[in-house]
DNA sequence: TCTTCAGCTAGTGTATACACAAATCCGCGC
DNA sequence: GCGCGGATTTGTGTATACACTAGCTGAAGA
């Protein structure tokens, strides 16, 4: 594996884990320094991370890791909306029904309790992003819909979802999944603009609640 | 300016123009020597010139100009008129009415004959475009739309626009844009889509006509 | 005391040298 | 003559040295 992957991997879980929190600068020393990689690795990685927008470069000298807040949030899910609810019509017209119809029977019987539940249920979304990535087979759309999925790491950081809200949500799914193994588009669509919505509605609130140490805008 | 933006900026124009066919390999001395900076900053520039999917590195060793081919630009209109439905929804809820009552004026007014007209065009359509970005306020949706439109500059250089699609264009610009100023999501959103929809078809029409030179699948 | 300028320092931008890996070509053996 | 193996070559991955710029600190003059 190569150092700026390493350097990349390693930049990108400390950002989504929080461990390196908005606004931290890193400089290319102090970080090549820590990460065990010379500097041309490590800028290499710096530009895949502002590619991401992860960090930004706050003044020609200094980068810092980009800050979230509930703005970012929604304009996050406004995106997250199009593209979601283009590859559920689209998977809807091109993807296999039994495999949909498959993974709509395992929402149906997931069981989320304890924290093994919690795992279990972001394994299966996950592969139930996989499925959708490979069904709706446009590069294009992937890529897009994998930079927001990386900021989305960073929220499901953020704002810890309740047990409630994860057991509609995989119900929300469910109705997704057998809506694309029937091919009905607009069911698909909508049940996708629904479940984003109940998500976003459930993190904004989340994060109401919890606003003790967040930053002020 | 940096030397490794002078050499994004130029690979970036060769690509989009054509002078840099698909299929080009980019070798790191090749091209370094031949824009006048060291390997470092160009590598850099082929890191974005990835990012934004415009290379591709075809083998651990050998970096070529990603193709474009009538399956790449329906994927690309697919993830467009998502981004720019919403994008119209959003400027519809947000924008300054007045200033798009103005440019739907434009549109009306527009004068498209001979090749100045062309440059006209494109140019009210950029500021259009801008106008739409600042509307909407979204910095992940914008991010996502210029990716796209970066590809849209080489799919423009494939097929070239005939008169007549380029008056309907305007006209259907003037729609969305009169639609926005008068708040209505609905009517934009949809507008868009139908604008979308001719745009592509006029598209493939025009490689359909043309593929004499175009490779095959 | 405040302002301004000069020098220093820290940190990035760029170039280049070195290391390593893969592909190719030549030679040898079968 | 053909195939296989090793050496060479070419090109990338990484490290490091050098250059330049911006920001800061100090002192000196008004």
């Amino acid at each position: 594996m190569r150092a700026s992957d390493r350097a990349y991997a390693t930049l990108l879980d400390e950002i989504q884990s929080g461990a390196l929190a908005p606004g931290t600068v890193l400089g290319e020393v102090e970080q090549s320094t820590r990460l065990g990689v010379s500097r041309t690795p490590l800028r290499e990685a710096l530009g895949r991370l502002a590619a991401d927008g992860l960090v930004v470069q706050q003044s020609p000298r200094v980068t810092v890791v980009s800050d979230l807040d509930a703005g970012d949030i929604r304009e996050l899910f406004e995106v997250r909306r199009a593209l979601e609810e283009t590859a559920a019509r689209l998977a809807a017209a091109r993807a296999d029904a039994a495999t949909f119809a498959a993974i709509a029977d395992e929402f149906a019987k997931a069981n989320l309790s304890g924290a093994e539940g919690l795992d279990a249920y972001y394994a299966l979304i996950a592969r139930f992003d996989a499925m959708l990535d490979a069904s709706v087979d446009n590069d294009y759309l992937i890529a897009a819909l994998r930079t927001i999925r990386t900021h989305l790491v960073r929220v499901r950081r953020l704002a810890r979802d309740n047990p409630d809200r994860l057991a509609a949500s995989v119900a929300e799914h469910r109705v997704i999944a057998s809506a694309i193994a029937a091919r009905d588009a607009e069911l698909a669509a909508h049940a996708t603009h629904v479940h984003l919505h109940n998500a976003l509605t459930s993190i904004l609130t989340s994060l109401e609640g919890s606003h003790t140490e967040q930053g002020a805008a």
